[in-house]
DNA sequence: AAAGACCCCAACCGCTCTACC
DNA sequence: CGGTAGAGCGGTTGGGGTCTT
């Protein structure tokens, strides 16, 4: 059972695509345009399923496409976009021209997941992997303290072995909160001879919204929108563990009208709250609108709110989530 | 110099959504 | 309204290049 094929597999190639059925394809699309993708192969004279097809043009073909690398304002957009939107490739990619999906996804898994990671960063929650520690800490009482922060530890298990075996990070001043909370300057000073200036950048921005936060966690409200309106983000602090769902009643706190209260979003899932706080589930809910058109408006929310949400402002993005 | 480890990214897979009949 | 095909999306894989030992 399951779905049809989209393509006899057996009569097909697969595998690295040549020069020439590169000009095959981009000929073709030049003159036919992209209109029918399983038509495509066919008439194109091309023995390549039509989803092949249609991802070596909008992946490598297409003409306004950069194959170059990140830039630094680039990054910058990545980190901060994946923060609200989580692994929403799409999204992320639709405010970077020329810029596909597949492209931020592999920049992201190679490149930035382990910048921010060597930061003391989570790079599923943008949170300091102190912040998450001591989140685990004020939040649970032991012995559910100490298995959830091992679990947490275990999702960036990777990129903490990475940095371990490969890339000694001087983690001095990072891992305390209290450290990164009065000065953002001493902070990236302590790593001074990180040369690299998108991470210098990020590192401004993460200290910069700690530094608002006056105490820690409960205190600190992530869905108050003045408390981060440098760098808010989802925070959603154990996106894999199950059952474990963030929300402002969580900690107690009735929900305002924030941005928060509203859209939390972490890892691939994206989870609306609706205005008491409460998780739609998935976004999924009956009524008259779509999906997207919901999720849409939960997007323009973020942008367009009266209060800045993070340092990118609505009239910079590319595609206006309206 | 060679072998193994690691990194990067193009391509694939499978699922979901949407439009059309 | 249900079925089907096309398209889009995010996760994963595989292979070639580079680095390390």
């Amino acid at each position: 059972m399951g779905r049809i094929p989209c393509c006899e597999k057996d009569n097909v190639k697969r595998g690295q695509w040549t020069p020439e059925e590169d000009n095959k394809l981009s000929s073709y699309i030049a003159q036919h345009g992209t209109r029918n993708w399983r038509l495509i192969p066919k008439n194109a004279g091309l023995q390549r399923c039509g989803k092949s097809c249609r991802l070596r043009w909008t992946n490598y073909l297409r003409p306004d496409l950069k194959h170059g690398q990140f830039s630094d304002s680039e990054e910058q957009t990545i980190v901060k976009l994946h923060s609200v939107f989580g692994n929403r490739w799409s999204l992320i990619a639709a405010q970077l021209p020329g810029r596909t999906d597949n492209d931020v996804k592999n920049h992201w898994n190679t490149k930035l997941k382990k910048k921010l990671s060597g930061m003391g960063i989570d790079p599923v929650t943008h949170k300091p992997f102190s912040h998450l520690m001591a989140e685990i800490a004020t939040t649970l009482a032991p012995p559910q303290a100490a298995h959830l922060a091992e679990a947490a530890l275990g999702c960036f298990k990777d990129e903490v072995l990475h940095l371990l075996t490969r890339k000694p990070i001087n983690f001095q001043g990072q891992h305390s909160a209290a450290a990164l909370g009065n000065n953002f300057t001493d902070y990236i000073n302590c790593k001074s001879e990180e040369k690299d200036t998108t991470v210098e950048k990020i590192k401004f921005d993460q200290s910069k919204a700690i530094q608002q936060e006056p105490d820690m966690m409960p205190a600190n409200k992530p869905w108050d929108s003045t408390a981060s309106a440098s760098f808010a983000m989802p925070y959603n602090v154990f996106p894999t563990m199950p059952g474990f769902q963030f929300s402002p009643a969580s900690f107690g706190n009735k929900a305002d009208a924030s941005s928060w209260s509203q859209s939390v979003c972490s890892g691939s899932t994206c989870t609306a709250m609706d205005q008491h706080g409460q998780p739609h589930e998935k976004l999924e809910e009956n009524g008259d609108d779509s999906e997207a058109t919901k999720e849409i408006r939960n997007l323009s929310n973020i942008f367009n709110s009266d209060c800045v949400v993070w340092d990118l402002p609505a009239d910079d993005l590319i595609n206006p989530m309206v």
